[in-house]
DNA sequence: CGGCATCCGTGACGATACTG
DNA sequence: CAGTATCGTCACGGATGCCG
């Protein structure tokens, strides 16, 4: 629990910093953007956090407002954490960060840690309104809620239902779309994304 | 200088907290889209931070390409920093912050600094591609560059040169347009900003 | 006087160990 | 599984000193 080191400034973009300027803040955000996650888990997809800072994080954040902790229903009944609406509306702020870092991605580096949701942050913005999308990674699988009005945003894994579309690529196009070197329409384009599927996002990128 | 604590993370968006998520980073790209600035303004604009933070942030942000270090013209041949084109970018993650932000903001505490400029944020968006418009409030002057490509994006004081629009309210009227409690359109319509100027603006809002 | 560098006390951070 | 406890280290904030 921090004692709330305040920038004191009458503007919006410090009292912003004052919430989630501290760091890990926004990664876990970034991580709970994918639906309800266990301490567990968070702890796993965000490599270097010490268990007491990720700890003190989550109490700070529900405080805050930006995080609600739920118990699970019987079977397997482990608390979880997840997003309030006001939590998710910091989604344009991780958008906006993941714009601009996109020049300093470059290639991956050994020290850094992968995980396949990392890359759904990219491939909002192209999805805009899309629907339910699955995309198949090397790295492994994960899903966009695009259009959706509350709820996640992206999850792990394949989709819970029968997906609007399914996107198939390998590990160099996906960097290649998180770096921005190439958009999603010319990857499909010059056939290093497969895309299958019924819906109308699926039959508008086959046909481009 | 700092010995670059990275989260190692193949994120874009965890690149970019690698670069601007230290404490101060991002108020002082807050402080320099306002044009270029000296070290004893830039300090006296941000009150809390210390002398060897504020040294230590100019010379990471030189060193990540964020700013550059600039020897004024001999009358008052003092150094200015300055945002690169790259720091400049920042605008969207700024402007991201503050829309969040937003609601946070309150009313204005004892404890809380002000500045004129900081309000130049929140009123971007309502005036895009404006031109040049001035703000006089009781706080202070700033003025805006709207539609710039490069440069400033606001300055401090009144505008250099006659502007498309002059804007004139007090203090409740501004802090109620920080706050998103009401836009400028309606501002100008209740009769709570004075408009003048021939600009383009100027007569769009006196008309609205 | 502007632009830092140094020193120092406090607190935040990261790693590991441990517990209900 | 979900944290708490402990501890060494480093970053931060405040004050002061130095040097052009």
């Amino acid at each position: 629990m921090s004692p709330r080191r305040s920038y004191d400034q009458y503007c919006s973009a410090a009292r912003a910093l004052d919430l989630v300027g501290d760091r890990w803040t926004l990664l876990i955000v970034r991580e709970l953007l994918a639906g309800p996650r266990r301490y567990t888990d968070l702890h796993a997809d965000l490599p270097g956090v010490s268990t007491d800072v990720l700890a003190s994080r989550l109490k700070d954040m529900e405080r805050d407002g930006l995080t609600t902790r739920r118990r699970l229903p019987p079977p397997g009944a482990a608390f979880v954490y997840e997003l309030t609406l006001r939590g998710r509306e910091l989604l344009p702020v991780l958008l906006a960060l993941g714009e601009w870092g996109r020049a300093e991605l470059g290639e991956r580096r050994p020290t850094d840690a992968l995980r396949a949701h990392w890359f759904a942050l990219p491939l909002l913005r192209e999805l805009e309104g899309a629907g339910l999308v699955e995309v198949r990674l090397e790295e492994g699988d994960f899903h966009l809620y695009l259009g959706a009005e509350d709820g996640p945003v992206y999850g792990d894994g394949r989709a819970p239902d029968e997906p609007d579309a399914r996107l198939v690529m390998d590990a160099g196009t996906c960097t290649a779309l998180a770096q921005g070197e190439s958009s999603l329409l010319e990857a499909v384009r010059d056939g290093r994304v497969e895309v299958t599927g019924d819906g109308a996002v699926a039959k508008a990128l086959r046909e481009a």
